[in-house]
DNA sequence: TCCACATTGTTCATTAAACGACAAAAAAAC
DNA sequence: GTTTTTTTGTCGTTTAATGAACAATGTGGA
């Protein structure tokens, strides 16, 4: 409800950006467990009791790396709805879809973060965001009961993350505004029947 | 000689940067006339009265960052004899070229102030700055007495910035190894004789 | 295995930056 | 023209970051 009471000193905010910065730089070099605590401080050029005054630990940092990082992408999700009382699908400008500008944006954070090899984990924790958000401020208009909400919801999810992933394996090869088209016409398409091959 | 005696608190070296990466983008942005204090502080998140600690005003803070870039600049350009005694132009590898390397990696910094209509004046600081070292640090062996050292170094400066210049006319379409082999094979190029057309 | 060496967590006095306020000057808006 | 609004210097107080030290604990190499 109320944002944020006491506003906070510039240089804190600084410093665990900068801290921040530098983690995430060193995760995409190598091991996260093979960082230490002097080497985030001396690559940002902050003395290392600097970090003690903010941080107990490096997981700690993460934490507030990724807690950034969902905060951005839900953000960038719920630009498509905020400031309306309704949304209809066939008649939505793929412009109004932010997600892929906000991950083009954040390119080389993205590709580091979302290696499920590197940082085990994340994944999960965006689709928890966007599906909190979506179930919070959203409402399904004549919604098939028979559908269980949540799986309708985590497959969505699921389906919008699965784009984003081959979107940066491909390495962005596609504009952001072509994918959101594309995520238009996904959402739009209901197969009427197949034929099998012989 | 002494290098640099006593060292500095990191947090003014910090300060100092980011009011001078401030100033360099909004230099790109709009006229220098019409950039103000509280402009150059707020989009780096500083307090108004920290840019008084260390500067009196804005030109003095441009003359900070001319300073760096004129020794950016011919560090770069040293690079190419620095840990040797003398230098065959006719055996340089273009690697140990470093300047277009430099100018690369500065790019944007380099695009606006090199733009004679935004920063007039900055071109002869530079050529300045690689006179001296030249005068300084290089002797050239065999050279013909009857050639004025002044008039000869400027003109060979001159056609290093040239070349830059019209790189990045180009938009830095080449690279900086083939601009490295383009400036050897101009230093080598001794034209023999000139038929007239007709 | 032992040894040199880097990292950790913590402390404390010192210093730089933040904050909020202020009157005066300059720009912009009316 | 006059009235808002913004910018400018400057200043005292509060707070965050620094540097330097310390013992304790890894860590890698001969």
């Amino acid at each position: 409800m109320s944002p944020g009471r006491k506003k906070i000193d510039k240089r804190v905010t600084r410093t665990k950006e900068a801290l921040k910065a530098s983690l995430v730089e060193l995760i995409g070099e190598k091991d996260f467990s093979s960082i230490t605590i002097t080497e985030i401080t001396r690559r940002v050029d902050f003395n290392r009791g600097t970090f003690y005054a903010h941080y107990t630990d490096k997981e700690e940092l993460l934490n507030d790396i990724i807690t950034d990082m969902i905060k951005g992408f839900t953000n960038a999700f719920r630009e498509t709805f905020k400031d309306r009382d309704f949304v209809d699908f066939n008649q939505l400008a793929s412009s109004s879809i932010k997600i892929f500008d906000h991950v083009s944006l954040n390119e080389q954070m993205y590709k580091t973060m979302l290696n499920p090899h590197i940082m085990p984990g994340f994944l999960e924790q965006i689709v928890g965001g966007v599906k909190k958000v979506i179930m919070e401020e959203c409402i399904y208009h004549d919604y098939d009961q028979a559908l269980d909400i949540n799986v309708y919801i985590h497959s969505r999810v699921y389906a919008l993350i699965g784009m984003i992933m081959y979107w940066l394996q491909e390495d962005f090869k596609y504009s952001p505004r072509y994918m959101s088209e594309q995520l238009l016409l996904l959402m739009n398409y209901k197969p009427k029947h197949i034929t099998i091959k012989p």
